[in-house]
DNA sequence: ACATGTGAACTGCTTCACAGCG
DNA sequence: CGCTGTGAAGCAGTTCACATGT
C-alpha cells in the first residue's frame, strides 16, 4: 500500500468525528462540501483524502453516512479496542488515566505505571499504580499495544527505550522531548509548551 | 514579513529547548549538524531555519550557544512572559492549571473558568475557580492573551466564541473539535483522540 | 443536473550542492 | 579547511478542472 501523508490521516479522523454526530441526527448522505466545511478544508481535498482507500461516495449524490462512518472506522483501524497503559502517574498521567475521551473511542487504559514508590499503590478510578519494573512482566496478563508517556522530560528517552524494549509497537508521548526509538515503533507527540510557542510566535508577529 | 511555515516554528522550539539543555553543559558552540542530531532532522534544514531570521553562525565555527539561544527567545516572542486563562475547570483543566511546564517556560496561568456553579469557588494551587460569566469583566484586571480551552466538545465552539468576543488573540484548543474563529485569532488544537486514532491507523497498517 | 473520482497543474516545504567567509 | 548561508532542484501535498457515472 502506498505511504499515506500523516495530514491526510488527521483529516480521516476529523472528518469521522463529524460524522458520528450527525448520524445521531439521521441525515442518509452527506457531500464533500459539507465534509469539507465542518473539517476546515476543502471539497477537493476530502475527495482526495478518501480516493486514497477507495470509491466510498455516489456521483450526484454524495456518500452514505452510515457506510463512510464504518469504511472509516475500518482505514484507521478503529474496529477494535486497543489496550493502553499510561506511564507516569504525576498530574498529567492521572489525568489522562480518567480521560473519559479515550475510552469512549475505544482506547482503554488497562494499567497505571510509575518509578516512584510513593505513588505505587495508589489507586485511580479503580486501577492500581504499579511500578515501572513489574511492566514486561505484566505484558503477557494485559497485552497492552500504546503506551502514553507522561514523564519528565529528562526521563522520557529512557523510559521510551524500556518501554520499547517491553513490546511496545506504539507511543504517545507527552514529555517535551524529541525521541529516538527504532523505526518500527510508531511515535506521535504532544508538547505543550511548544504549541504555546507558536502561538506567542504569532502573537509577536500579527503585523505579518 | 514573509509567511513562516508552522513546521519552521514548531522545529525552532525544539532547537530552543535542546540549546537551554546545552548551555547548562557549558559548551560554546554548537554546529548545525549536532542541533539536526537531536532535533529529528537534517542540517540543511536548520540552516535554512535560521536564515529565514538572519545569520547567526559564524562559518566554520557553528552557532554560538548563547547568542542563538537569546536570539530563537526573541524570534518565538519569548523575551516576555505570557498570561494564560484555563477555561475549564475539569480533570484536563486542573492538571492544566498545575502544569509546572507552562510557568517554567513563561506561560503563567493567572486565572481558571468554568460555568459549572458547584466547581465555581474550589481552590487549586492557590487560585479560584471563576465562573465564566465574570470572564469579560476580569480582563481589564488580569489582562490574559491567551486562552487555553478544556471544555467538552459539544460546549467548545461556543465558548471559543466568548473568549473571541472577551478579547483574547489566541487560543490552545484541548475540545475535540474543529473551531472557526476569526482569521486575526490563532489556534492551536491538540487533539488527544486523534493522536490515538493515527496510532491505531500505523498499528494497523504496519505491513505498509 | 449534480457530485464524485482523478490526472494534471501548482504551491510550498525539503534537500542538495556549492560559493562564501571566518 | 570547516561550516554557514542560500539559490536551485526535487518532491510531496494541495488545488484545479473536467470526464464520468447516476
Amino acid at each position: 500500500m502506498k505511504r499515506i501523508a500523516d495530514s491526510t490521516v488527521r483529516r480521516l479522523s476529523v472528518y469521522l468525528r463529524f460524522l458520528e454526530g450527525s448520524s445521531q441526527r439521521g441525515l442518509p448522505t452527506i457531500s464533500s462540501e459539507e465534509l469539507a466545511a465542518h473539517g476546515g478544508t476543502t471539497s477537493a481535498q476530502v475527495r482526495k483524502d478518501l480516493s486514497f482507500f477507495g470509491s466510498f461516495g455516489k456521483r450526484g449524490l454524495g456518500y452514505s453516512v452510515p457506510e463512510l462512518t464504518s469504511s472509516l472506522r475500518d482505514i484507521l483501524g478503529l474496529g477494535r479496542a486497543w489496550k493502553v497503559a499510561i506511564v507516569g502517574a504525576g498530574k498529567i498521567g492521572i489525568a489522562l488515566a480518567q480521560y473519559d475521551g479515550f475510552r469512549s473511542r475505544g482506547f482503554h487504559v488497562v494499567a497505571v505505571y510509575d518509578s516512584d514508590e510513593r505513588k505505587v499503590g495508589t489507586r485511580w478510578d479503580g486501577m492500581t499504580v504499579r511500578h515501572l519494573s513489574s511492566m514486561a512482566a505484566d505484558m503477557a496478563e494485559y497485552e497492552p499495544e500504546i503506551a502514553v508517556l507522561a514523564v519528565p522530560a529528562e526521563a522520557a528517552q529512557e523510559v521510551a527505550m524500556g518501554v520499547v524494549d517491553a513490546g511496545f509497537k506504539a507511543i504517545l508521548n507527552f514529555a517535551p522531548t524529541q525521541l529516538h526509538v527504532p523505526p518500527e515503533v510508531s511515535v506521535r507527540s504532544v508538547n505543550l509548551a511548544l504549541e504555546l510557542e507558536g502561538l506567542s510566535y504569532e502573537l509577536s508577529n500579527r503585523s505579518r
